[in-house]
DNA sequence: TTGTAAGCGTTATCAA
DNA sequence: TTGATAACGCTTACAA
């Protein structure tokens, strides 16, 4: 009864969905065998230049495309395509770490699915496995605060390479590139010392892994420069908002022992210490970690301590496709420098 | 010569690869035929309880997710997955927009290919292939100058729905979600009006779509009020970036006859002239189009001309869904409003 | 309720 | 140089 094994099928069965075109089409347009046009589309094994040009004038004429799902289908094919998973595009430290993830992915050759996990590990875990099963040759992963032990099994025995940026993951043994945290944090106090500060707060977002070690740096400025850490001036915020980090400063401003300077350890922080200062009508020095656009431009230029972003996110896809491409050496620790520029705010002075 | 039909063949071949388990492994250790997998796996046809509770226990023993790839693979069904096209995420606005895009997508169960195709159209065009390669259900492009018609083939007889965003694409019919840059160059222009201000320059990037209707609403507020348009206030800049904003600027300003008044029509744009402005220690009345962070916090907070671009990109974002499951009525274009947000620079006054 | 078989579009293997 | 065939992991008919 099945006339199709006998019978040369030549077009296609009616039942047919998917509209593209395929090998299948071209090869009987060309007069050839589907091995053959496959062969010229991956220009492997040895076809006759005319039947070649006969192929991919059949390529040409119904815009054939190849199909990469079905091609990553095969074994020892990977899909051509990675998993970048981060926090809100609206932070533009996301928006450069992607912008140079993509750009290096991409110029490789590989497809980049963008997924954002905002703060929420339950979101970040569904997130991940939709990737996963979309079949990613490897992962560029924010990871949030929580247990990541689950990421271990697909770094290991699924091998698909990860990459954690901006901090590593708890529980989770890969690949991580991080800005020098710590650094930062000496660089940023010790800046506010040297113009002559002795009190000096700090803000922070909740105890993720940069905010401590930021903490850390602040801590050892204070230390060599045989300051008495006050523990009123420093301040751990709940959420990390700028609502929060306005809130808190006001209520450190107009303490009865407030601080003269003020390390702000994230963007969206520093930002509700300005608004802070201007509905205050003061104005403390004020350092904040990581710089953002226009900070040149205010009444009083900002002071930051800052790494290159897009570095971080180029570096990141570089050693992902790397693992990608069978690179098994043990786990890598890349810290990126930081640096300090002065602009204004870091150098008012104590009356 | 073939083993395999009469045998039943209980492990792997030794050639595999591709090392994460399959419905085979899965019905391998619950001892069910590989179809009754994916029926629990689906929830689809009917499966005996206890079976299904026994598919289930060897699921979650073994790790097993099913493979998005293969599946879509199958007729009728699609990859979901949606192509994300667009310029520079470091522009707040690309960033913007994807981030609402990319939640409508997630939300209903679709991923998001992001790729970046930075004004150039031969990229452009490679980029909307690899996207096509891997099959996505559908596109969402910020298309750049030239022709687009190759796009058409795609939309049309591939069945593969676009939306464009933010401008039409030139050559190609599909849906576009756009702002109301005529009404908001008016409003822009009208505020300064109002403001008394009669010399009113414009800066406009290349021959855009969004600059051109721009420009006619400044040039329909003008006729409007009865001022005779001059056309050294029209510059049309070659790149559009700040630098070349700060530059022009600074040539109105020192001209002989300077204008009381800038309508920039972009937020790079926008931030040049500020920079010239402070260069010069001078101080023009502004308003600018797209609003942009920290616009409030500048020594003379900026007046703005803005729309909702996470609205945008949420649009977007729904109406191919809406395409993809089926809808076929003819083209939409959508406007969203424009309003204008007086903070300062718009109501500096005429001397 | 469960299973067999065919096929989605591609590539690797082997034979002609 | 070219082609027939099996297989990648999955779902949809159809049969038992």
């Amino acid at each position: 009864m099945e006339g199709w094994s006998s019978t040369h099928v030549s077009s296609r069965p009616p039942h047919r969905q998917n509209t593209r075109p395929t090998m299948r089409d071209v090869a009987e347009r060309a007069g050839v065998a589907l091995v053959t046009v496959s062969r010229v589309v991956n220009g492997v094994g040895t076809v006759r230049e005319e039947t070649a040009e006969r192929v991919m004038a059949a390529i040409n004429a119904i815009g054939y495309q190849r199909n990469e799902l079905a091609r990553s289908l095969r074994p020892g094919q990977n899909s051509m395509t990675i998993g970048l998973l981060l926090g809100d595009l609206t932070n533009p430290f996301y928006a450069s770490l992607a912008k140079a993830a993509v750009e290096v992915a991409n110029r490789a050759g590989y497809a980049v699915l963008l997924s954002t996990a905002d703060e929420d590990p339950e979101v970040e875990r569904r997130a991940v496995g939709e990737l996963i099963g979309r079949r990613v040759a490897g992962l560029i992963i924010v990871p949030d605060q929580g247990d990541h032990a689950f990421l271990n099994e697909i770094n290991g025995h699924d091998h698909v390479p990860i990459v954690f940026v901006d901090r590593p993951a708890t529980g989770a043994e890969a690949d991580v590139v991080l800005v020098d945290n710590e650094d930062g944090g000496r660089k940023a106090t010790q800046h506010l010392i040297d113009q002559g500060h002795r009190r000096i707060a700090i803000l922070g977002a909740p105890s993720y892994y940069s905010t401590g070690r930021r903490l850390r740096g602040y801590r050892k400025a204070l230390r060599r420069s045989g300051i008495t850490p006050d523990s009123n001036l420093v301040v751990t915020l709940r959420r990390g908002t700028t609502e929060e980090a306005s809130a808190a400063t006001h209520t450190l401003l107009t303490s009865a022992d407030p601080p003269t300077a003020v390390f702000s350890t994230t963007g969206f922080l520093t930002e509700g210490v300005l608004r802070a200062c201007r509905q205050l009508q003061t104005s403390v020095a004020i350092v904040g970690f990581d710089d953002f656009k226009l900070a040149d431009m205010l009444p009083t230029p900002v002071t930051v301590v800052t790494s290159d972003t897009e570095e971080l996110g180029r570096h990141a896809a570089r050693l992902l496709l790397d693992r990608i491409d069978g690179d098994d050496a043990p786990s890598r620790r890349t810290v990126l420098p930081v640096q300090l520029i002065a602009r204004g705010t870091g150098e008012i002075g104590t009356q």
